[in-house]
DNA sequence: CGTCTATTTGAATGTACTCAAAAGCGGTGG
DNA sequence: CCACCGCTTTTGAGTACATTCAAATAGACG
């Protein structure tokens, strides 16, 4: 059950049995059914969650209630609203279950008992917040940069699976454009057909 | 001369004198005239800089040789490429003095050194992170939903003094639109003339 | 003071969106 | 397990937002 996570610390920070299983002690486990929520935008965001196995999505709900996707996490990704969960403020971004999802969730209070009992994790969770924060940029500058055309065929290219995994309209959340229009991106994409 | 630096680290940890001598002593102080560079892309990023006094800018440059703007830095902020520096790999983004600027630089074998001399800074920096995470994902939120025009009067509220002490054009690389229509926006937007 | 760069203005164009409707596909219940 | 219903995707026409290119004007730095 915690051997996918225990392999997502060990990345970072090497563990001894003993701190392991003061680890695992912290973590909630919890099954999420397809559409089902792991957090809601306007509540309180308890948990930092670790996606064992199945899809979520973490997005924004703008002013014309057109919903636009932050970030997908796959079997073993993090994910939470960052702001929400470190600064116990309510949260801006709902989290959504994609597929059947099995998550581990651990709480602000726990991570800090955590770094106190286990300093390793300080850098861990440094280390955490870094990678996002690179994730986050490349985004950026690829909305910067690049038109949707590009920015799509970038996906396929580096997102195979979830390409596959996802609907298209959640896909099209991601990239910042509509579904009409990608739909349009990737009839121009296919290969004409051979008569 | 290290006064601002040590406010700086004092809004989030509390550090004894000695600390804060351990601290400073592992800075180093630069002065950047107008124009000049502090990292370049291609070359290793060896520092994480504070920015004392004077304004950065950190853009990326794309395929067409055109600039887009990821951030700015004044007085009390922190800059650098973080992916390059924390992971030592070549920058891909370029940062470059729009005023004479000081600047204090921390190496990143000066900062593990201070992470094991004074651990509190292990939390200082993790802070740090999460609050550059916060404010992309604000950046990333707002291009998703948000139209240039709207962007941009968010901008001129948010952030009123960068809005008089940065030329446009780089404004326009940092709201992602081109000069000339940012041009129009403020046009747009200027009151009426009475005759 | 002169030159060089930044900003403004305008016309033509392209990229992506909106709205509407048809076609396709998939999950759920029978 | 199949069929249906509802949601997703496709298609198309018209439109809006933003860009490109070109040229004139304004402004700043040495």
């Amino acid at each position: 059950m915690y051997s996918d996570i225990l392999a997502n610390v060990a990345r970072h920070i090497t563990l001894t049995p003993d701190e392991a299983t003061i680890f695992t002690a912290l973590l909630t486990p919890q099954q999420v059914a397809r559409h089902g929520t792991l957090l809601v935008a306007g509540e309180p965001a308890p948990y930092l969650t670790f996606v064992v196995r199945g899809c979520v999505r973490t997005y924004a709900t703008d002013a014309q209630g057109k919903e636009h996707i932050l970030a997908f996490a796959t079997d073993g990704w993090w994910c939470t609203d960052n702001t929400a969960f470190f600064n116990r403020v309510p949260a801006t971004l709902t989290l959504q279950a994609l597929e059947a999802t099995e998550v581990l969730h651990l709480t602000l209070a726990h991570l800090e008992q955590l770094c106190q009992q286990v300093p390793k994790f300080e850098r861990f969770f440094r280390v955490l917040s870094q990678n996002g924060y690179q994730l986050l940029q490349r985004r950026l500058e690829a909305h910067l940069k690049l038109t949707a055309e590009v920015r799509f065929t970038n996906f396929q290219r580096q997102h195979p699976r979830l390409n596959q995994r996802v609907a298209q309209k959640h896909i099209a959340a991601y990239l910042g454009v509509t579904p009409e229009f990608l739909s349009l991106l990737r009839k121009k994409n296919r290969p004409a057909r051979i008569s």
